[in-house]
DNA sequence: CTGTGGATTTGCT
DNA sequence: GCAAATCCACAGG
């Protein structure tokens, strides 16, 4: 990733709960290196799913009721890609969080495109012209356009030099953070563990959209 | 702008 | 068997 801004997110900064993780994430760049090609976006928007050793334990998370085959990664050590298949046909992108043996991670629910949009574009069956706010707004919607699936993606270490999926900081300072109830889900309707960039374009769902201010305190840099 | 329904795989009960 | 952390197309106001 040499020459590419910034610098790694070393596994230290997934080592703690998804909701201190969450927001701190904003404004990081998520990196897919694909042969000489290069796939990155700024994080916008993520969800907080938090591991079952919580009380109350997160009834919306896959590891609520333990480690299954599907969800082994979130119980291994943080740093971790966690890709599944959802609604039969597309994929959503977590990071795994906590020490290994507790379970917990961060959904990337939007990204701004910063290198390789218009590859982007294509990913998602668009024109290369296409509003950039159709690119990687959504779960799912980033998968597509970063390229990233089950099959080649899930369990990565995204927290090695090696990994062709890394997580950098170029410096970027997020503005105002914005927390709201996370969404498409039907339990814990109204936990507060979505956080997004208040105001960015590239934030999935409606518009205009209920939202409290936050200010994360005692945010440690790595 | 809003609301509705279909696509289609996977994992767990 | 069925619910699911989604997206898209399409209908109607």
């Amino acid at each position: 990733m040499r020459g590419f801004p910034g610098h790694l997110l070393p596994r230290a900064f997934f080592e703690a709960s998804p909701e201190m993780v969450a927001p701190r994430l904003l404004g990081k760049l998520l990196v897919h290196r694909i042969g000489t090609g290069l796939l990155a976006g700024r994080i916008v928007e993520v969800e907080a799913y938090l591991g079952p050793h919580n009380d109350p334990p997160d009834p919306a998370a896959h590891a609520h009721r333990g480690l299954t085959p599907r969800n082994q990664v979130l119980f291994g050590p943080a740093g971790h890609a966690y890709v599944y298949t959802i609604y039969g046909r597309y994929f959503c992108m977590n990071i795994s969080c906590e020490i290994e043996g507790q379970a917990g991670c961060v959904l990337l629910r939007a990204l701004e495109p910063v290198a390789g949009a218009d590859r982007m574009a294509a990913n998602r069956g668009l024109d290369a012209g296409a509003p950039v706010r159709m690119l990687a707004s959504g779960p799912s919607r980033l998968c597509q356009a970063m390229s990233l699936t089950r099959i080649s993606h899930n369990g990565l270490d995204i927290a090695s030099a090696a990994s062709p999926l890394e997580v950098r900081d170029d410096g970027f300072t997020p503005g105002e953070v914005m927390v709201t109830a996370r969404i498409g889900i039907k339990h814990a309707v109204d936990w507060p563990l979505r956080f997004a960039l208040a105001g960015h374009s590239c934030v999935s769902g409606p518009r205009g959209r209920t939202a409290t201010a936050f200010v994360p305190s005692k945010i440690p840099s790595y």
